[in-house]
DNA sequence: CAGTGGTCTAGACCACCAC
DNA sequence: TGGTGGTCTAGACCACTGG
């Protein structure tokens, strides 16, 4: 049985984008096995009533998602490992919820502080001007588990205390229209200072991981530039990346 | 002055990669400054004589790197903020020769073990089925940087220690024809065990950075598990990551 | 050899944005 | 309202893979 594919004509939504949420969603489901072959595109093209172009333009996005694979002369098959997040720039909260690990917050520092040179220099402003600056404790299951300490341009987000803490920044961000674009991130580790032991929980010198991001929206602008610690018994990054062909 | 734009047709190169890689080349060179308007479609193939899908294909490709941003209505920008490095599946050993660090490799262990539980599980091999394994310490500018430590299913690669010292692991796999598709990441942090501290010179309980990786081909097929260690004060893990639309 | 994906064309209409 | 990118069509030829 080949699979039930459709495509409504009368939608906004794109055809391609059609074709390719059902053929996502056969994966997921189990009806396209892995290592199957999913059949030419011309054949395709013509069982639904669309142009080739439109099929491979769907048939790519799942390509570029890792969850299927192109070989000449063979056909299109789907991959057999299990691929599922391709590296986003999520945050934390959204994590820990998906995880379903009821993720709470306290935000500690919410003010207007003279940018430092290092804040100044991430968020392409000039040193000594104002910034936002955020700071807030990551709990889970009532245990501390990162302690966030964020920097931001002024006016560029109402930021409330109430909503950081109901909520993450990233979310915050896109739902007052700010596009995403792209960041730049280092991850390290390094020994707890007293001033981090006692925000964490943790002793003096007890290994701590640490990422440093800074955000960019899409006109290029820094638009946010974090300098995180997190307990490493509590949380590690873990992410798929997919080969660039 | 517009920008010099040309395509070869007797160039058994594609048209649109020839564009996009001229395009490239002038963000690169700054003939493309930020911000910049690219022009609209139709003019650029029009004056390339090439069709407009063509000339999307080429864009489209750049976009996807995050070089260039399209706004409807607007036109294609160049992206203002610099965009380097999408996190690629680069061993540590182009990262470091990449940074002039002239990195130096001993192996330690090369040989044939049986499959812990955890490779087993990680590869996709029977429990104490025979695999790989391959140790090796990093060092750069003669100090110890990381302890790599590898497993692999047998048959897969000729695993000779002198190759392994002159090149990196993942040069050696796409040399014999392994397409490389995806992998599965952990990063974290820990305490070194009075083992580890002795591997790379540092003290028992000294913070070291973690990393854990499962790497597979194109057929789903785990080619190849590490399980690695690196001091905190000589590596970080540096990435750029681009917001999926 | 037959079948597949890879590339390319020359149009078309629509949705969104700035003015 | 004019210009932009977003989508779509119906073909075509080529390069690579497998038997």
């Amino acid at each position: 049985m080949p699979l039930e594919l459709s495509v409504d004509r009368s939608s906004p939504v794109p055809l391609y984008f059609q074709l390719s949420q059902q053929l996502e969603a056969a994966i997921e489901h189990g009806s396209l096995t892995p290592g199957s072959l999913l059949g030419n595109e011309i054949e395709l093209a013509a069982r639904l009533g669309l142009s080739r172009p439109t099929v491979r333009q769907a048939i790519q996005s799942l390509v570029d998602k890792g969850l299927l694979v192109r070989r000449r002369g063979v056909g299109t098959q789907v991959v057999h490992s299990q691929v599922k997040r391709p590296l986003e720039l999520s945050s934390l909260f959204d994590d820990l919820e998906a995880a379903g690990q009821r993720p709470a917050t306290k935000v500690l520092v919410n003010s207007i502080v003279p940018a430092s040179a290092e804040v100044a220099a991430a968020l392409g402003v000039a040193e000594d001007s104002d910034v936002h600056r955020i700071d807030r404790l990551r709990l889970a299951h009532g245990e501390p588990m990162a302690y966030l300490s964020n920097h931001l341009p002024l006016g560029l987000l109402n930021l409330d205390s109430a909503q950081l803490e109901a909520t993450g920044l990233y979310r915050m961000m896109r739902t007052a229209g700010i596009t995403l674009h792209s960041a730049r991130q280092s991850i390290g580790a390094r020994g707890a200072t007293a001033e981090e032991a006692e925000r964490l929980a943790e002793i003096e010198g007890a290994p701590l991981l640490t990422m440093q991001r800074t955000t960019f929206d899409d006109t290029g602008r820094a638009v946010e530039f974090g300098s995180h610690t997190y307990r490493p018994t509590r949380y590690s990054f873990e992410f798929q990346l997919l080969v660039r062909p």
